[in-house]
RNA sequence: GGGCGAAUGGCGGAACUGGUAGACGCGCACGACUCAAAAUCGUGUUUCGCAAGAAGUGAGAGUUCGAUUCUCUCUUCGCCCA
């Protein structure tokens, strides 16, 4: 017998299906649709395992839709924009256009091997003109609805390359590239106004049901809802400022108000512009980086102003007013009142500039005297020393309590505030989607006019320049219109913008007019189910979200709110980690092993120790290349080993024996599939009983429970049960109807999973028209049940009976039973516990 | 520091709403085939015990006839936020 090839089989299949299209979109919009989207890729150059395993995941689902008659739409595209390729471009002095594409064609060529169902029909780029000229348009449609906007913002700014630097490009206050200490620095950019819609961002997670409750709680506290009240503060001293507003979630702590502190960008900060000692205290700041988490790291300073805030609750209190580095001008008021006692924070604030620190909440089983002294203490408890305020429960009726008073006595009101800013979207990069905005020459914008869209991105310019390559661009930037003259905006979008959107393209990718048609996505939308890495979590999932409702905003057409109706994140993909003996990182391809013993291949003499299994990546050296194991053991084995072992949403370790075992198995199939077919010719003549078909049931039945549940790792494990099963009851002489029958449901039914092979052997017994089988209740109820009997909840005895059989019928059984009578005997029943079918317990 | 989640054999993991713990796979052991090895096939594989049996799902308690599953406390690990 020939063994099975699945160099050739697999390629023919796959050639067979981009022939006959077999996996164009189906149009006829009567029949029920399925829209299942999988995370588009950046291309990178290469898929890794990561993708193998999300694009699997979508696969198995997508077929598994399709075979169950739905129409799917399963489409795929490239997040093409962004940073590698402008840095690969600088350093192979290429085009990151022609640098992106030849990656693309690349990934594509990788993917169609792994034979995934995919409609290439549709395929979207969001470099491509075609994309972004809609986007703009996007844009645009915002700046109408005063959904854009621009404002001055602080940046990540690395001096050495003259360039902003993202969030991740800064590592330890330093930037990746050039090393070079991180400044803060002030620039005009376009923001999205998210914040907008915070409170219904925040409303639409209740009805995601079929997302995972991990994500919808990482962006209900990405939104951050926090609800307080803000308090005007009295201001004394020689400036010309009354008052100062600030926002607190405590305010029942006021009584132990020692200082106010402001944000440097705070508007009084206006009046010290000619104070030296407070703009140097200003660029100490600025040498922090912008993020929250670099800022709660560093050393908190500030800077004293001659000003005195008033306590609200008793104006004989004046406390002093600080500038200091942990305020945020975006959080609140940009300005905080310091609360030392009950606030680690302001804890360390005071300590350092010797400011009073009273206690003004105790803990239930303290006494008055309680008194925070070492740190801070933030836990609940009762107020004290607080006036009117003594004795109530902190912080849940206090809090409320305070804001009443405070109202009453117009002191200050309640608010509720959100952490969510909003989206800064410009970037000072060159492969971005250009931003359709013109300045006059006073510096206003105006918006393209959509008649002159797409902005197209210049070609063939000067990378290797310091700052922004477009700004450089003269020929690009300076536009006469009518007479006047324009510059060009030079900030690129965020590449999020461009997949904020693109599950609304791929119903309609070809529309040349506008980024999408009404009737497509009316039919298409929303995705039915979306899978991807829980990285995106928080940021893509809810720009997506707000981008729909951006759309949908004041647009009597679009009454689209949530873009992804299901959402599955799956884990990573782990392997071991290799070390040689001088601690250096090795690959699994520089190792071999000798006697369960590890090597260096070239070098006999050192020994491997092997590390903690973790997620792929480069530079631990631990990653396995797909495009090798397909050509080694074929995409179905890739498939089949990338799906079993571990749940999907769970990280998964790829081993080599995991996926030679998986290689093996499809071989031992394929034998199967030869021992079937020899059966099948010799029809017998009758069936003496029919397990095969009861059995096969069984199978369907668990299968397509287990795909509707993403229990992919138990499908796998289906198969091989029905695999050794099959080995089996093959040879017990069925007819040949009867082998057909359930062979070709089973083929189908593991399509998802190993595509190929099972394409392959449903041709060879001319199995056409391909639809997912049904399974028959009535056979699957058994003619004897298994019943545990316990005694005294231990497990003494399992009896094959009849099923539904009643409690005296089965105690008839039990007292015939030597076994359990050893138990039994002379002994008092106090009591039996029978459930149906499944067990009795026996208490003495 | 806060939030969320997890912990089951040598390993990855099963166990439907509380009802046979360890499905399935890897690894390992033994056997068959072979001059031999690889490959393949078969058998076994939670631990202790010759066996009968006992113990056993991170630790400790609780609810229950019965807990991997529910409640509480603790430990460790992971992720997110700070």
């Amino acid at each position: 017998m020939e063994r099975y090839n699945f160099k050739v089989i697999e390629e023919k299949w796959q050639r067979y299906w981009e022939e006959k299209k077999v996996f164009k979109t189906k149009t006829d919009k009567s029949k029920k649709k399925f829209y299942c989207l999988e995370m588009f890729p950046y291309p990178s150059g290469k898929i890794h395992m990561g993708h193998v395993r999300n694009y699997t995941i979508g696969d198995v689902l997508a077929r598994f839709k399709s075979l169950q008659g739905f129409n799917v739409l399963h489409p795929m595209g490239w997040d093409s924009f962004g940073m590698p390729a402008e840095n690969a471009a600088k350093q192979n002095n290429l085009d990151p256009k022609i640098w992106t594409e030849s990656n693309i064609s690349n990934m594509k060529l990788q993917l169609k091997k792994l034979g995934l169902s995919i409609d290439w029909e549709r395929e979207i780029s969001t470099c491509s003109e075609d994309y972004y000229r809609h986007q703009q348009n996007f844009f645009l449609e915002l700046y109408k609805k005063k959904l854009v906007y621009r404002k001055e913002n602080y940046v990540n700014w690395d001096p050495v390359d003259e360039t902003v630097l993202a969030n991740e490009q800064v590592i330890d206050g330093r930037g990746w590239r050039s090393g070079a200490v991180v400044e803060r620095k002030k620039l005009s950019q376009w923001f999205f106004n998210i914040s907008k819609f915070s409170q219904e961002l925040l409303d639409g997670l209740e009805k995601l049901d079929n997302w995972p409750n991990k994500v919808k709680t990482m962006q209900k506290n990405w939104i951050g809802k926090s609800f307080g009240c803000e308090i005007d503060f009295k201001i004394e001293g020689n400036l010309s400022v009354d008052s100062v507003k600030c926002f607190t979630t405590r305010p029942d702590t006021l009584f132990g108000f020692s200082f106010l502190a402001l944000s440097i960008d705070h508007e009084i900060s206006k009046f010290y512009k000619n104070d030296e000692s407070f703009q140097k205290f200003k660029n100490e700041c600025s040498k922090t980086g912008t993020t929250e988490e670099a800022i709660a790291i560093a050393e908190k300073i500030g800077f004293k102003t001659n000003l005195f805030a008033i306590n609200p609750f008793d104006t004989s209190e004046k406390v002093p007013v600080y500038f200091a580095n942990f305020v945020l001008i975006d959080y609140g008021f940009g300005a905080v009142f310091g609360c030392p006692a009950h606030d680690q924070r302001d804890f360390d604030f005071a300590k350092k500039y010797n400011l009073q620190i009273k206690t003004v909440v105790r803990p239930k089983d303290s006494d008055e005297n309680f008194k925070a002294k070492d740190e801070a203490y933030s836990g609940p408890g009762i107020i004290i020393n607080s006036k009117f305020l003594n004795g109530l429960q902190a912080p849940e009726n206090s809090v409320l309590e305070t804001i009443k008073i405070l109202e009453q006595k117009n002191l200050g009101k309640k608010k509720i505030n959100f952490r969510l800013k909003d989206w800064g979207v410009s970037r000072q990069r060159y492969w971005g989607c250009p931003i359709p905005i013109l300045y006059d020459e006073n510096g206003e914008p105006h918006p393209v006019e959509k008649e002159m869209l797409p902005v197209k991105l210049p070609e063939n310019i000067n990378l290797n320049v310091k700052g922004n390559p477009l700004d450089n661009e003269k020929k690009w930037k300076e536009i006469e219109i009518a007479g006047k003259k324009f510059t060009r905006e030079t900030d690129t979008l965020d590449t999020f913008v461009c997949s904020s959107w693109y599950y609304l393209r791929f119903c309609s990718p070809k529309n040349l007019d506008y980024g999408y048609d009404i009737n497509d996505i009316n039919y298409w939308m929303p995705v039915d189910q979306y899978i991807g890495g829980v990285e995106h979590a928080i940021l893509h999932l809810l720009y997506s979200r707000f981008f729909m409702r951006a759309l949908s905003y004041e647009n009597e057409n679009l009454n689209l709110f949530e873009p992804f109706e299901g959402l599955f994140t799956q884990g990573m993909v782990c392997h071991e980690t290799y070390k040689d003996p001088d601690n250096n990182w090795v690959s699994p391809e520089e190792i071999e092993t000798i006697n369960g013993k590890k090597y260096l291949k070239n070098d006999n003499s050192k020994m491997i120790t092997v590390g903690s299994s973790e997620s792929m990546s480069k530079s631990k050296k631990n990653t396995i290349d797909p495009e090798s194991i397909i050509s080694n053991y074929g995409a179905d084995a890739a498939r089949l080993f990338i799906l079993s072992d571990s749940p999907p949403e769970k990280d998964v370790q790829w081993s080599d024996e995991g996926i030679n075992s998986s290689h093996k198995f499809i071989q031992k199939l394929w034998i199967l599939n030869a021992n079937i077919l020899n059966e099948i010719k010799k029809n017998h003549s009758k069936d003496d009983e029919d397990e095969l078909t009861k059995e096969t049931n069984k199978f369907i039945k668990k299968i397509t429970e287990n795909l509707e549940n993403f229990s992919y790792n138990k499908i796998v494990a289906n198969l091989y049960e029905i695999y050794s099963f099959l080995v089996k009851e093959i040879k017990k002489k069925y007819q040949k109807e009867t082998i057909l029958n359930n062979y070709e449901k089973i083929l189908v039914a593991i399509m998802p999973i190993i595509p190929h092979f099972s394409n392959e052997c449903l041709s060879i017994i001319n199995k056409k028209n391909l639809e997912w089988p049904k399974y028959d209740d009535s056979l699957l109820k058994e003619e004897k049940v298994n019943i545990v009997v316990q005694i005294n909840g231990r497990k003494r005895e399992i009896l094959n009976t009849l099923p539904d059989i009643s409690e005296e019928n089965l105690f008839e059984i039990i007292s015939k039973n030597e076994t359990l009578n050893k138990y039994l005997n002379n002994q008092i029943i106090k009591r039996k516990i029978y459930i149906k079918n499944k067990l009795i317990n026996i208490i003495l």
